[in-house]
DNA sequence: GCGACAG
DNA sequence: ATCTTGTCGC
């Protein structure tokens, strides 16, 4: 009795105390939302857009993190470059890292951000001509329940023009899988890929799209910073050539193989 | 009160 | 996120 009673006053205080500690979160979200900019704001151009005078995009950049099943604290950011036009991989960089900050729901960017941010502080640093001017992040934008994800976090802190993609759909007003389902097959006969992710408030959250014929499983796109929902939708487009856009699918798999290796050495090493 | 909840 | 086999199709 006495010990189910003491058990449960620190459970409430562990409540309590993660309370508070989210309640700082969600003011830094508020507070950085404010500079979030929500339309096209960057110097270069689609191609066959006429923006005279500016350059095409070329560098498309795409981040994602994976983690060691063997310790699940283990994980390494990377970051991956591609020429938009070719999609051929033109830089990339890994930081393997160790993440004492746990993930939960709508507070993503507190565990990711970080190692993004310094992968491309370390670029950005060394002046290197690759360096993208659109990065395509794993989790989602504005698609948010406080209207600020990984995307927008890292976009605003990096002041870099960047899209969020969602490979399940995180609940916001109103919109769960039944309603997504729904529009999604009142539009499939008329053959568009693109559904507009409007919540009971009206509001427009971000684009569900089919991104390739096979998959019925759509991927979500919402603006992070510094663009445009209509030029988001179409770099997406323009960078798939499976379900998952090049620029995240590299940095994955890419992600993947590093800690594959470091999983292999950390075996060696035991065994001998 | 209960369930839902990006990665 | 990660664990996990085969399987269907171009």
């Amino acid at each position: 009795m006495e010990n189910g009673i003491e058990t449960e006053s620190e459970e409430q205080e562990q409540s309590n105390s993660s309370q508070d500690h989210h309640q700082k979160w969600i003011t830094e979200q508020d507070n950085l939302r404010e500079k979030l900019i929500s339309e096209d704001n960057f110097t270069w151009k689609l191609p066959a857009a006429p923006r005279i005078g500016s350059q095409e995009l070329r560098f498309v950049g795409g981040f994602d993190i994976s983690f060691s099943k063997d310790d699940p604290s283990m994980a390494c950011g990377t970051l991956v470059v591609l020429d938009f036009r070719t999609l051929q991989l033109v830089y990339q960089d890994f930081s393997f890292v160790t993440l004492h900050v746990p993930y939960v729901p709508g507070f993503l960017a507190f565990r990711e951000a970080p190692v993004l941010l310094h992968i491309l502080e370390k670029m950005k640093r060394s002046d290197n001509p690759f360096y993208p001017q659109v990065l395509m992040v794993d989790g989602n934008g504005i698609l948010h329940p406080r209207g600020f994800g990984l995307a927008c976090h890292v976009g605003v802190m990096a002041n870099l023009p960047t899209i969020g993609i969602g490979k399940s759909l995180h609940h916001v007003d109103g919109l769960h899988h039944s309603r997504v389902r729904k529009l999604l097959e009142a539009e499939e006969n008329s053959s568009k890929d693109f559904i507009p992710l409007v919540g009971c408030s009206g509001q427009t959250w971000g684009v569900a799209m089919r991104s390739s014929q096979s998959s019925i499983k759509p991927i979500y796109i919402s603006i992070g910073h510094r663009i445009s929902l209509q030029t988001a939708t179409a770099i997406v487009q323009m960078t798939c050539k499976y379900r998952i856009p090049e620029p995240i699918r590299q940095a994955d798999i890419r992600s993947r193989d590093y800690i594959r290796k470091f999983e292999m050495n950390a075996r060696l090493k035991q065994n001998h």
